[in-house]
DNA sequence: CGAAGCCTTGATCCGGCTCAAGGTCCGTGG
DNA sequence: CCACGGACCTTGAGCCGGATCAAGGCTTCG
């Protein structure tokens, strides 16, 4: 695989700076792809932290499932995502991971992070500015789903696929693929399978949104952060210039004080870890 | 301050092994201690993240106002308690957070934060761990807001802050203190105070909880657990061994292979980072 | 004693759930 | 090629949990 084409490489640049070194420590990872068909579990809740992964193609969903019989879905992954490092501090996972549709992941050990770790500082910074918008995403997921109303959580999600996605070229003229039943739909966003239809079918009266199958169109993206009230900052706000700062990096073994306020503006990330 | 009594070290403690070094290291985050009334604001939502701190008496929250004039809390705050990792990763912060009551916090800045990853990797090790963990907890609180009946969130609440302050010595025979109005345990559970009033009028008549002002008691725990689904797993599940492996973090510099896959089971932690 | 918070309780309303009955699209086998 | 079954979606009817509105009680403090 091409430096440039990796996905995960590219996540990274938009928290850090890399060396090629650490680019090709980071294409390691990607060393064993195996093909995963739609429905698949890559792992069960409760199972042994044995394993992450990278997914390179396909959609996966991570999940929990409850006493009563429902699931929530906590998080939908694209291609380029790292999937599980939510559970790099237990030794049990706390959510299983499927597969939505055929596709390929990369499994990778912890010994293999750790190899990172122990390499390159910068690497490790970055999986720490990774780790902090994966928290801010829940974040913002978990208010949706505390407060807002069925049009609202549904044209949230719309629209913050609508972003993931249209930064790695898979939206156009405001439609994409969305291979989630409305059942998984109903899973993500706390509703019931019913109702996600008859939001849908809201949003069609009012022009705001087609959906036919697996293709949906936002005839108007803004009316929906609107509604929503999106806040893009989550996945948009600078990343402090230290991440950038190679300097810092290497007095981070020699000790000497260093002095950086100021703050870098970045392009938002398609994939975070997790 | 002595070494022992600082709670900071003690939830490193619960993450990773630390030298006496670490230890005074971490100490030096509380060179700064202000007191803080109740109600004040330690910092606004979108204000430049140009700080942390550590709270070491009194209680917290964090906060996001939303547009329709209601609010959400996001966490709850004990000593011990690191307060905006979150924001590490941004230039502003998604959220505010204001004081419940009187209390003492010790702000340190961005560099103390980054003198710390520079000369300890056991403690930027335990602090990946304190993240992760952090998000568990959200996770949890996300399945909690998006599935669970109001009786369910609030045994859930109370049930997780019976275990929060047993492991700070404030719980004596399932009595505590709780310093929150109806008001704000409904923004934190995404109820009105009103329906906050009747859940806990319900749990009365079932003899499962007595509240008389800030004072209640939980006269029975477990079954509070087993109404919520409380899954403990989430704070008090083993951390994988490599937090605690000195060596390790010695070859982090040398790049020499490793192996060790035993996991290390730990007492809870009392507190978590953000 | 009065005023302001805070809590309780009742009455009513509404968003989303459940149950149920089709309808459409698709893959499969005869 | 058609018939059938199954997965998925749509729509209606009725219900229910929690919101909202409103009135009154209790504490605390000036």
């Amino acid at each position: 695989m091409n430096l440039q084409d990796s996905a995960i490489v590219q996540q990274f640049l938009q928290h850090c700076s890399l060396s090629e070194e650490e680019k090709v420590l980071l294409l390691e990872l990607e060393q064993n792809p195996i093909k995963a068909s739609a429905g698949d579990i890559i792992w069960q809740e409760n199972s042994k932290v044995d394993q992450f992964c990278t997914i390179s193609q396909g959609w996966a969903y991570s999940f929990r499932n409850l006493g009563d019989g429902s699931r929530q879905i906590l998080k939908v992954y694209l291609p380029g995502d790292i999937i599980g490092m939510r559970d790099f501090a237990f030794s049990n996972r706390l959510a299983g991971v499927a597969m939505i549709e055929d596709g390929v992941v990369s499994p990778f050990s912890h010994e293999h992070l750790l190899r990172i770790f122990r390499s390159s500082t910068a690497l490790t910074a970055g999986l720490f500015a990774i780790v902090c918008r994966q928290q801010a995403m829940l974040t913002e997921r978990l208010i949706n789903l505390a407060r807002r109303t069925a049009q609202q959580r549904l044209a949230h999600f719309l629209y913050e696929m609508y972003l993931r996605l249209e930064r790695i070229g898979a939206v156009n003229n405001g439609r994409f693929r969305l291979p989630l039943s409305q059942e998984q739909l109903g899973d993500v966003l706390g509703l019931s399978a019913v109702h996600v239809s008859r939001t849908f079918t809201a949003f069609r009266e009012e022009g705001l949104v087609l959906r036919d199958r697996h293709r949906v169109a936002l005839l108007d993206p803004e009316a929906l952060a609107q509604l929503s009230e999106f806040d893009g900052t989550y996945l948009n706000d600078a990343v402090p210039a230290l991440f950038f700062d190679r300097e810092w990096q290497s007095h981070m073994l020699a000790g000497t004080p260093i002095k950086n306020e100021e703050m870098v503006p970045v392009k938002s990330p398609s994939a975070q870890a997790d």
